[in-house]
RNA sequence: GCGAGCGUAGUGUAGUGGUUAUCACCGGGCGUUGCCAACGCCUGAACCCGGGUUCGAGUCCCGGCGCUCGCACCA
């Protein structure tokens, strides 16, 4: 264990001298909780990005949307993260002492930590409790207090309570509408964000993994409950991997046979399992490095009914690097309930539903005069009779008061409804992915020690997908016009669509090669003095050290 | 948030209250007909911040900030 802490501390002083990932703020003696990607880090986290939203979009029914990150108080609190991540505090104006609201109420109410922010409101203003530390109690409205770093949208009284979300995912909910129209009102489909996340951690520790500002990825796939998807798992049916259940017991199976034993308990989370696997060794992860836990029921998130972490095992042990859930209805139905608009799906019947109806309604133009301010209700309960009831009869209004509803109230409603569909919630499931901590363990995996002449030599040996430099040109001199045709060919390769070239002519050239080992780069292309007389170069490759010779005008990436 | 330990160049470190803060790698420049951290010369770079004790503080004391670990918390 000791050789993996200082593994570990000599990772992270290369990391912070190779420019990849900085403490932030370092200048004014740190802030916890957040990183820098520095000048080599910056294109290492867009990479890393771009490979997540390209391995998604390749689905075909994906589209990739940005919400802000600031987000209203109300989103938030029907999603249930106000009232998950919060305490509601209260600070009394006499003597500046604050408070959580529900402590206050505690002789007041039999759970005050269930109440609402409003709720607590009420209770507070009604009961007026005793302040602890002063005789005179002035509290102030009360105010969320959780793990969401809160705002306010706008100044001063016409400001809006806000938070910095905690998750991109409530910005993809909220799109629902345009996502279904987008998508020809079609199922299923799904949105990607990729963005940043906060979360005002109490204690942030282990370096990337715990962050106060992270980034994250997540995909929120939208699908009719009714339908069985048929997911076509024959690219892993040769893989077993590791799955572990909600009571801790550890299977080898393969994805295919988990999703059919109902381990993996729809289908959808089985696929998705297999293409963040797919995903995480494109992106160099070590798949023998890689298990699936599932949640067991008093771990699941609020909104989840299933859920499984995919860990990665690294220098900090397994970590849990993505979160697969099945989210259900839940974020949906949320919104609706509280903005009362639909955020429904529709489904056709394969054939239309006919009903007949034969019932009675009221006779608006005699029962509405008549009842006044109960007619709704009389019809309510009128609608509710069957065909063969006989008026005037005697009904029973909630208040306990008793009417009379006589035949000229009434009148006989006989049609038939044909119902060709019906709308409903869909359900969603969501691939969340802590970009961060893949990233670490991105690093950790392609992170190799080895010596070199007796000297320790060190390397990263990142995936070509995600190395944030493509190729160092390096001059053996600069100097017999070397400097100036590595500068061309540095420009060349800086001027062409998504390569990233660096040109680096200090130091001796097994310094230059070590260097950019340091910093994973795959390719190193020394210009000497050959080069000059026939424009030929030398490639050296990472990986093997090999060399070969070859035109500089016929370089395979240009 | 509580407790313990720690904080010195880009990295890793030495430093018993006393002159100009040690060493190595590192970074930069020049040279080197030369391809895997080579060599020579020159050069750059640090005591986390703020108070206090003291003639004098990197060193001792207090507070803050940060880091590591344990506990607590954790979608």
């Amino acid at each position: 264990m000791a050789n993996d802490d200082e593994r570990l501390e000599r990772l992270q002083g290369m990391l912070r001298q190779r420019g990849i990932l900085l403490p932030a703020f370092d200048l004014y003696g740190g802030a916890k909780g957040f990183y820098d990607f520095g000048p080599v880090g910056g294109r290492l986290r867009s990479r890393l990005n771009q490979v997540w939203i390209d391995h998604w979009l390749s689905l075909g029914n994906i589209v990739e949307i940005s919400c802000p990150t600031v987000t209203p108080y109300e989103v938030l609190e029907a999603s249930g993260h106000v009232g998950e991540f919060s305490d509601f505090m209260t600070v009394c104006g006499q003597c500046d002492e604050a408070s959580r609201a529900d402590t206050l109420l505690e002789a007041h109410h039999p759970n005050p930590d269930a109440l609402s922010q409003s709720e607590l409101q009420s209770l507070l203003t009604k009961v007026n409790p005793d302040c602890p530390s002063c005789p005179t109690p002035e509290w102030s409205p009360v105010v969320a207090q959780n793990l969401m770093f809160s705002t306010t949208i706008g100044a001063g009284s016409s400001g809006r309570p806000g938070f910095m979300r905690p998750e991109t995912a409530q910005g993809m909910f909220t799109s629902f509408p345009a996502l279904y129209r987008h998508f020809r009102e079609r199922l299923p489909f799904g949105a990607i964000q990729v963005g940043k996340g906060y979360r005002n951690e109490i204690s942030p520790r282990q370096g990337m993994i715990r962050l106060r500002e992270f980034n994250m990825a997540e995909l929120e796939y939208f699908i009719d409950p009714n339908e069985r998807p048929n997911h076509d798992f024959s690219s892993w049916s040769s893989h077993e991997i590791c799955l572990i259940d909600g009571d801790g017991v550890s299977h080898s199976m393969t994805l295919q046979h988990a999703a059919e034993s109902g381990l993996i308990r729809h289908p959808t989370v089985g696929f998705f399992m297999g293409k963040t696997f797919d995903f995480l060794s494109s992106v160099g992860i070590d798949g023998t490095r890689v298990r699936f836990r599932q949640h067991a029921s008093d771990e699941m998130a609020h909104y989840a009914s299933d859920c499984w972490d995919v860990e990665i095992h690294g220098s900090y042990g397994w970590i849990e690097c993505v979160g697969i859930a099945h989210r259900g209805c839940y974020d949906l139905e949320a919104h609706e309930t509280a903005t009362g608009k639909s955020l429904r799906a529709r489904r056709e019947f394969s054939e239309p539903k006919i009903r007949e109806i034969d019932g009675w309604t009221i006779d608006g133009g005699v029962a509405g005069p008549a009842f006044r301010a109960d007619a709704g209700q009389v019809k309510t309960i009128v609608e509710s009779f069957d065909a063969d009831v006989e008026f005037p009869v005697e009904v029973t209004l909630s208040d306990g008061r008793n009417l009379a509803v006589a035949a000229e109230h009434v009148k006989r409603v006989q049609k038939t409804v044909k119902e060709t569909g019906e709308w409903f919630i869909p359900h969603v499931v969501e691939p969340a992915f802590g970009i961060d901590r893949i990233l670490w363990h991105v690093l950790d995996h392609a992170f190799e020690e080895t010596e070199k002449g007796g000297e320790p030599y060190r390397m990263l040996k990142l995936a070509d997908s995600v190395a944030p430099i493509d190729v160092a040109i390096l001059p053996l001199f600069e100097k017999d016009g070397m400097d100036d045709l590595a500068l061309e060919l540095h420009q060349l390769c800086c001027s062409t669509s998504g390569l990233v070239s660096l040109y680096d002519g200090s130091g001796s050239i097994g310094k230059r090669y070590a260097r950019s080992d340091e910093i994973g780069v795959p390719i190193c292309i020394t210009v000497d003095h050959q080069s000059v007389e026939d424009r030929t170069v030398t490639i050296r490759k990472r990986d093997d050290g090999s060399q070969t010779r070859m035109s500089m005008d016929q370089l395979p990436f240009l």
